[in-house]
RNA sequence: GGCGAGUUACCCAAGCGGCCAAAGGGAUCUGACUGUAAAUCAGACUGCUCAGCAUUCGGGGGUUCGAAUCCCUCACUCGCCA
């Protein structure tokens, strides 16, 4: 299956070459020598990897950034190698706070394989710079414990190692460090080296607080093969007001519509500060420079428009989830955060939106204050009273004021959709960490008469 | 080990026998405004069978017609002296 919005995209020819783009986009944080890199990505094809480690059953924003510096090499012309983590997964790379609890193989291993497809989808596998995806376990399984420390080993100094940031700042914790994690960057080191020979790679990319380890390979390879390699390291993407970026309601943005529905995927854009959607539309678009400049004069002239965070939410929705699913994102933000008539949408789209939402069911006639609770809109009668008092309640878009009103499904298909409060409901503080029950869905609430909706 | 101070709602913090479901601030929620914004203003913010009732002020026990407020005790936190 080939993501029909591949062959769509394509390099801003204003720029000279490849690199010149990638620092306008603000994508360069580190790199080894900048010039030899720009020479390099200007010249001939070459060949690149980046690694994804299995660390959760699907990549996040985080990764996507990753998957779009490959695909902008690879329309440079460049040949892009995808790798999966299938050994480093076993492993788990050093995280600053505390070591990591190791994954069974048989979930590193279904992690490699929803990562593998993920990755496949966002490079294109034909031409002459075809992608390939690699697995490191296949070079790492066969090796003996003994092969590995005598080959490989050896050529790392352990007073090197130490004074990578990702070992020290763990070697300077109460946590301290695990001999399994202190060894990954020799892994990863290994990978470039295997990549180096068996492909020719002769650049890595990564995000900047992968570098100690994007470094490793590029010192091994000049050890072993006395040969100059190169590392790109991506800056960590952040938001203007100190928030963390790829977060919403304080959970993870999945690229698996399961985990992240295309809605909430679309909506996550949609609500770019207008000081970041820039700076994002540079990151995560193959909008030209010219086209991202007019959006800036746009953001800044207009800003209530929101163009520029409806072009982001469109491009970045339709390149994760497809055409058809952006469309019925943006139709069901419509039907759900416009004044909208309900009513009047047709039932194809307004099933749509409404299969996005949480639901519950409900025979027509019953109180509704109940169904507040029990959609966990408000978590207790009372507090429904209240908001119903304070006139934060909505059937269908419009303000409930009788607290004895019951649930009357008017929509096709026997379908209420309860609100509270206003369409943003942005809700972006995390709750207290000592409450146990799950954190409260979105403010709409699709309430169905009869069966419980199936996804 | 000795002495002293403290433990109040999501957080900080007043209250020191009835007028306390508990001041004030923050956070949060809702309304107005707005760009599904920020700022601002207003309201709400223990629960319920909601103009009333029930249960809260570290745990337990007591005094009193009545306790967050007084007494005993246990637990924890923080100062000072050994």
């Amino acid at each position: 299956m080939i993501n029909p919005v591949l062959p769509t995209q394509q390099n801003d020819a204003s720029f000279e070459d490849v690199w010149d783009e990638l620092v306008w986009r603000g994508l360069v944080h580190v790199s080894t020598d900048a010039s030899a890199l720009k020479a390099l990505l200007g010249g001939d094809p070459i060949t690149y990897y980046c690694g994804f480690d299995p660390t959760a059953p699907s990549l996040h924003l985080g990764n996507l950034v990753q998957l779009l510096v490959m695909r902008r090499l690879q329309l440079a012309g460049h040949r892009p190698l995808g790798l999966v983590g299938g050994s480093t997964g076993l492993i788990g790379d050093p995280r600053p706070t505390a070591e990591r609890t190791l994954n069974s193989p048989e979930t590193v291993n279904e992690w490699v394989a929803n990562l593998r497809a993920q990755v496949e989808n966002f490079l294109s596998f034909e031409g002459d710079n075809a992608a390939t995806m690699v697995n490191n376990l296949d070079w790492t399984a066969p090796l003996t414990a003994i092969d590995f420390l005598r080959e490989i080993g050896k050529h790392f100094r352990v007073g090197t190692m130490l004074k990578k940031d990702a070992v020290s700042a763990r070697l300077n914790s109460d946590a301290g460090i695990s001999y399994t994690e202190f060894s990954y960057q020799i892994l990863q080191g290994m990978d470039f080296l295997e990549l180096y020979r068996s492909y020719g790679c002769v650049l890595q990319t990564g995000g900047s607080d992968q570098w100690g380890n994007l470094t490793s390979g590029v010192d091994l390879i000049h050890r072993v093969e006395r040969a100059d390699t190169h590392a790109i390291g991506t800056p960590l993407i952040t938001n203007s007001d100190g928030t963390k970026f790829g977060k919403s309601e304080g959970n993870a943005v999945w690229l698996n519509p399961e985990m992240t529905s295309p809605y909430a995927f679309y909506q996550f854009w949609i609500n770019t500060e207008d000081a970041d959607v820039i700076a994002r539309l540079k990151v995560f678009t193959f909008l030209t420079r010219e086209e991202i400049e007019g959006y800036e004069r746009l953001v800044a002239d207009e800003p209530f428009r929101r163009e520029a965070q409806k072009r982001l939410a469109l491009e970045v929705t339709t390149l994760v989830h497809g055409e058809e699913a952006a469309r019925a994102a943006i139709d069901a933000s419509a039907a759900l955060f416009g004044n909208g008539d309900l009513s009047a949408l047709d039932e194809g789209t307004l099933r749509a939106a409404l299969t996005e939402l949480p639901h519950v069911s409900a025979a027509p006639g019953a109180p509704l204050l109940p169904l507040l609770v029990e959609t966990r809109l408000v978590s207790s009668l009372s507090e429904a009273r209240r908001a119903l008092a304070q006139g934060g309640v909505y059937v269908d878009n419009e303000k409930i004021a009788d607290e004895n009103a019951t649930f009357e499904p008017t929509l096709p298909g026997g379908v209420a959709v309860l609100r509270r409060g206003t369409e943003s409901a942005p809700s972006r503080a995390s709750s207290p960490p000592d409450r146990s029950h799950p954190a409260p869905p979105p403010s709409p609430i699709c309430v169905r008469n009869g069966h419980r909706r199936v996804r």
